[in-house]
RNA sequence: GCCGAAGUGGCGGAAUUGGUAGACGCGCUGGAUUCAAAAUCCAGUGAUGGCAACAUCGUGCGGGUUCGAUUCCCGCCUUCGGUACCA
């Protein structure tokens, strides 16, 4: 019987599916395990090979798990909401919901052809009803609910309310958007509104005024995406920033113990320093100053109280409250125009630019909070409304931006410092001792910021204050495709949330997705549907992509549930993650949000866990490569070049376009020259950079693929492709080649690898296993092909183990030779040590070596080939179902217990170690395994070559590494 | 700019805790088999010099620690991911 992949491959996926192999209970006396995938995306472009790199290793543990008795959860689903599917719902009028449900369809197509072992009866899809009415459920709790520091814990808004009753603002330790100080009569003579605009600036799920992207020509909202350089990817028109009513969530709320749990999480250092540099704790003081002639104050954050008497001048993020009343009528003029040049700057900008320096003066003064000295109050981009209050006391001698600022606008720069001790310290650096500082004059760095605090306190202009970078998340966006908000309001514009038995609140049906007038989002235009009960408008905004994906781990837990979002009883069963897989891209993003819903969950009593996902491994990206081919630029009336030293030349009866074969672009004006992208898929010798070529098939393909090239001629050094034939007859010189680039994998770059396509030439167990060949699954590298035929080699070697070269049935009964269990039992270890620490690639070299040795000594004894399959199962499920059955199993492969090692067979006699002289390896000695140390070294010194290494010198030292090395040191 | 990661033969990569650099695979070269090809099998394959034995160099670059560094430390360079509305 011969290997065909095509046919084994398909029977088992029936199978599988017939006999709901994967099909997993929450009832079970199994310990549990969940491994999970990040869901992808379903996008047009469909799964490509990229997606199954992370799938594949999670598919291999989830299977390994199985083997070693455990009871596992692993699920896939859709992350169905997007901005895509609404781009190609304006541009085709194709529904998002239509077109969803096609690209969904593909994924599980391809994401079934590569035989992966998920229980689909769990699968979840953020844009279906039963699932986002949970979404909205959850938003509801967030509005629900403010955070009370002294509890450490999310409440209910109503105790809150109870508090301001009762105390008013005093004794109160939450979270808000600003400090209050109100009695509780007062608070019991606000009308409703005013306590609803209080109790807005508490909850977790509030509204704020925010920023977004505005496109005034293109009449809609951008998302940073869609703005490259400060202008509209499409069209290139400008881009401001507009502030609109948006809800927010108060992630800052859980700064602190997002920071601090990530103690109790398994994940990499590098990601945990990300987080922790995300969050951005820093420890400083709130510094107050007084508006020179206002009663407003401005507040600043500092982490350098240090240097407040560095202090020359305060600048305000351009966007801040305060700059109007801070602005004289002189200035007015300068100020706007710089607040308009602002508002055309993204955000990315004005972080990156950091050595452009802009500002403008507002001709307003604040006093210093110790010495009542007046300084400028300026704005400039630097300061982002977000960071901090927006707002800095700007120290030119202690921060490099702030210095630049001074030196550019000639303002004063008072040295605070002395670091004449410390001749390579930086100005931003804490060291040194403070100087024209009054009180603060001769104390080290250190010991200056602790008084300083004391001195702001005493005076009442500051107070010690912990900061965060982490901002609150907006929650809010102008478009369709997202969860409707389950919120209306009244003609206060206060804020309501619809009763549970209103959810789901269905996103209702649309013809037209394009934005409503002034970037109101879509949902503006059905009048009918914002009425609500008369008085009231619903809110038209819909939810933002991480609001599905924040939760989604949860519902697979108890996936059909429409009374709770998941029930007490699986919640408790399955717990948390335990192997999270996915894209380093959601590092913070996603992985933060997750996190920040789940300690609020957690807070309510509905989770029964801190930590969603207790280890997480970040899979590399699968980079394309592209594929362009050179032409000059328009068409052409006649082509000259020089082919053997002679000048050539052709005129064209019509104007043509010409294409080059890329060695003979030398022959060009580089200027003349462009490139268009060519199918990666018409190409030949694709997978080899540079190497790449079109021949006579290839340019067919491409001219009906491009039908505006036609008539185009194609040259390359040999001759020229026109009117449907080559100049030359000889294949290899048929060529046109083409320019290789690496770049994303993306549908818009004609570089995208169907899975399908390779599983049709190899078969699924051959790209699962090659997909993990490529290299340690955290790391990106670009797609190629190069290797997959050193894999396939190795399934139909591993095959003819089992059916021999002349295709027979050869496995014996007899007991395998010492040697031949030894090999075996290497690969056991060996692999069931790489499963263990996710290094899939080394697993699969691993089972090349057991192969190529058992086909070496010619081995065929059941009892070596029969652990080698169930060892090969998680990796290549297909083929080792099949030998499995071969063998005479009635049952899947997936219920075989995975291979134990017993280490008494790999024990070896004897050790070749590396003799070294000075490090340097000299000469191998095979010494006995039992030798001790001294026998080793006794051994080392009577080598017979060694004089001639010593060369007159002495031996010194003796190292040895048992089982490892010698090591001589000589002198 | 800031935060994180990576950089090893012609290529993908291995070296798990500081201990024989290049496992395994691709490619390439030579050979066997074949009418021929494909497939398969065998041998070789980091660079330089040498007939060879062997020597020297060699893990992005420049330093350092160590008996010994791909691995640890300091300073750079390049590429990739994120940078709060792509997902």
């Amino acid at each position: 019987m011969q290997y065909h992949p095509e046919k084994i491959e398909k029977k088992w996926q029936e199978y599988w599916k017939k006999n709901e192999t994967y099909k997993v209970s929450n009832q079970s006396d199994l310990p549990k395990y969940y491994v999970l995938d990040m869901f992808p995306y379903p996008s047009g472009a469909g799964l490509h090979v990229g997606h199954p790199l992370g799938y594949i290793a999670s598919d291999i543990y989830a299977r390994f798990k199985r083997q070693c008795g455990y009871n596992v959860l692993h699920p896939m689903g859709y992350d169905a909401f997007g901005l895509p599917a609404e781009q190609y719902a304006i541009q085709t009028g194709v529904h998002p919901e239509v077109s969803t449900a096609k690209n969904i369809e593909g994924f599980r197509r391809q994401m079934d052809n590569i035989g992966f072992s998920y229980d689909w009866s769990r699968e979840v899809n953020t844009s279906d009803p039963n699932y986002y009415k949970w979404t909205q459920w959850i938003f509801i709790q967030l509005f629900h609910h403010y955070y009370d520091l002294s509890a450490d814990k999310a409440r209910p808004i109503d105790d809150l309310s109870a508090h301001f009753d009762q105390y008013g603002a005093a004794d109160l330790n939450a979270v808000s958007s600003q400090d209050y100080s109100f009695s509780a009569e007062e608070w019991q003579a606000y009308s409703q509104k005013q306590k609803a605009d209080i109790l807005m600036d508490f909850r977790l799920a509030y509204r704020k005024t925010g920023y977004v992207n505005w496109c005034e020509a293109l009449g809609t909202v951008l998302a940073n995406d869609e703005v490259k350089d400060g202008v509209s990817e499409r069209g290139g028109y400008p881009v401001v920033q507009k502030a609109m009513k948006q809800w927010s969530l108060r992630t800052t709320a859980y700064a602190e113990r997002l920071l601090g749990d990530l103690d109790k999480v398994d994940w990499s250092d590098s990601l945990k320093i990300m987080q922790q540099n995300w969050i951005g704790k820093s420890e400083g003081a709130r510094v107050v100053f007084d508006i020179d002639g206002h009663q407003d104050q401005i507040e600043v954050f500092t982490t350098r109280p240090d240097t407040i008497y560095g202090a020359t001048f305060i600048v305000l993020a351009p966007e801040h409250d305060l700059v109007e009343r801070a602005t004289t009528v002189e200035q007015q003029e300068e100020v706007d125009q710089y607040i308009s040049f602002a508002a055309g700057r993204t955000e990315r900008e004005r972080m990156t630019e950091v050595k452009k320096v802009s500002g403008a003066f507002t001709g307003g003064y604040a006093l210093h909070p110790l010495t009542g000295q007046k300084l400028p109050i300026w704005i400039a981009e630097y300061v982002l409304k977000d960071y901090g209050t927006g707002a800095i006391m700007a120290v030119p001698a202690g921060d490099t931006r702030d210095r630049a600022f001074a030196e550019k606008f000639d303002l004063t720069i008072t040295e605070i410092i002395d670091r004449t001790a410390f001749p390579n310290a930086g100005i931003e650096d804490k060291v040194g001792t403070m100087i024209n500082s009054h009180d603060l004059d001769g104390l080290s760095v250190t010991d200056a910021i602790q008084k300083a605090i004391t001195m702001l306190e005493e005076n009442g202009r500051g107070e010690r204050r912990v900061n965060y970078k982490l901002r609150d998340a907006n929650f809010s966006r102008q478009r369709y495709w997202g969860e409707p908000f389950p919120v209306y309001y009244d003609k206060d514009d206060v804020a309501y949330t619809l009763d549970g038995e209103e959810l789901p609140l269905e996103l209702p049906n649309l013809e037209d997705f394009k934005p409503n007038v002034e970037g109101k989002a879509p949902l503006s235009k059905l009048e009918e549907w914002v009425h609500y009960k008369n008085q009231y408008t619903r809110e038209v905004d819909t939810m933002p992509g991480f609001a599905g994906s924040s939760w989604y781990f949860l519902r697979y837990m108890d996936p059909h549930n429409d009374q709770r979002f998941a029930d007490d009883e699986a919640l408790n069963y399955w717990r948390d993650v335990d192997l999270y897989i996915g894209g380093a891209e959601h590092a913070v993003g996603h992985l933060l949000y997750s996190r920040t819903w789940h300690k609020f969950l957690f807070d309510l009593g509905l989770v029964p866990t801190e930590e969603p996902f207790k280890k997480l491994i970040n899979q590399g990206m699968i980079q394309g490569v592209s594929e362009k081919i050179y032409m000059l630029k328009g068409k052409q009336k006649e082509i000259k070049w020089t082919l053997d030293g002679e000048q050539k030349e052709i005129f064209f009866p019509v104007p043509s376009y010409v294409f080059l074969s890329s060695e003979i672009i030398g022959q060009f004006d580089q200027d003349d020259l462009t490139e268009q992208y060519v199918i990666v898929e018409y190409l030949q010798n694709y997978g080899s950079p540079d190497k790449a070529y079109l021949n006579e098939g290839g340019i067919s393909k491409f001219l009906v693929w491009r039908p505006e090239f036609k008539s185009a001629l194609f040259l390359n050094q040999y001759g020229y492709w026109y009117n449907g034939a080559f100049s030359v007859d000889d294949h290899e010189k048929q060529r046109i080649y083409t320019r290789s680039e690496v770049e994303k994998m993306s549908k818009s770059k004609y570089n995208v690898i169907n899975p399908d396509h390779v599983i049709a030439d190899y078969g699924a167990d051959c790209f699962r296993l090659y997909e993990m060949f490529l290299g340690p699954i955290e790391q990106s590298k670009p797609w190629d092909m190069n290797g997959i035929d050193g894999v396939s080699k190795f399934l139909k070697r591993l095959w003819s183990l089992f059916y021999g070269d002349n295709e027979q049935w050869v496995v014996s009964d007899q007991p395998p030779t010492s040697a031949d269990i030894k090999v075996l039992h290497t690969a056991i270890k060996k692999v069931r040590e790489d499963i263990e620490r996710f290094s899939f690639n080394t697993c699969v070299s691993a089972f090349m070596i057991c192969v190529n040795d058992l086909k070496k000594s010619d081995c065929h004894a059941g009892q070596v080939l029969e652990p080698l399959i169930i060892l090969l199962a998680p990796f290549a499920p297909h083929i080792a179902e099949e030998l499995w059955q071969a063998l005479g199993h009635k049952e899947s492969i997936t219920t075989a217990h995975y291979p134990d090692y017993n280490t008494e067979y790999l024990i070896d006699d004897s050790v070749q170690y590396p003799l070294c002289i000075n490090g340097k390896k000299r000469a191998l000695i095979e010494l006995s395994t039992d030798m001790d140390q001294k026998a080793i070294e006794e051994a080392a010194l009577a080598y017979e070559g060694l004089d001639k290494w010593l060369d007159g010198k002495s031996v010194r030292r003796v190292i040895v590494v048992k089982g490892k090395m010698i090591n001589l040191v000589v002198k």
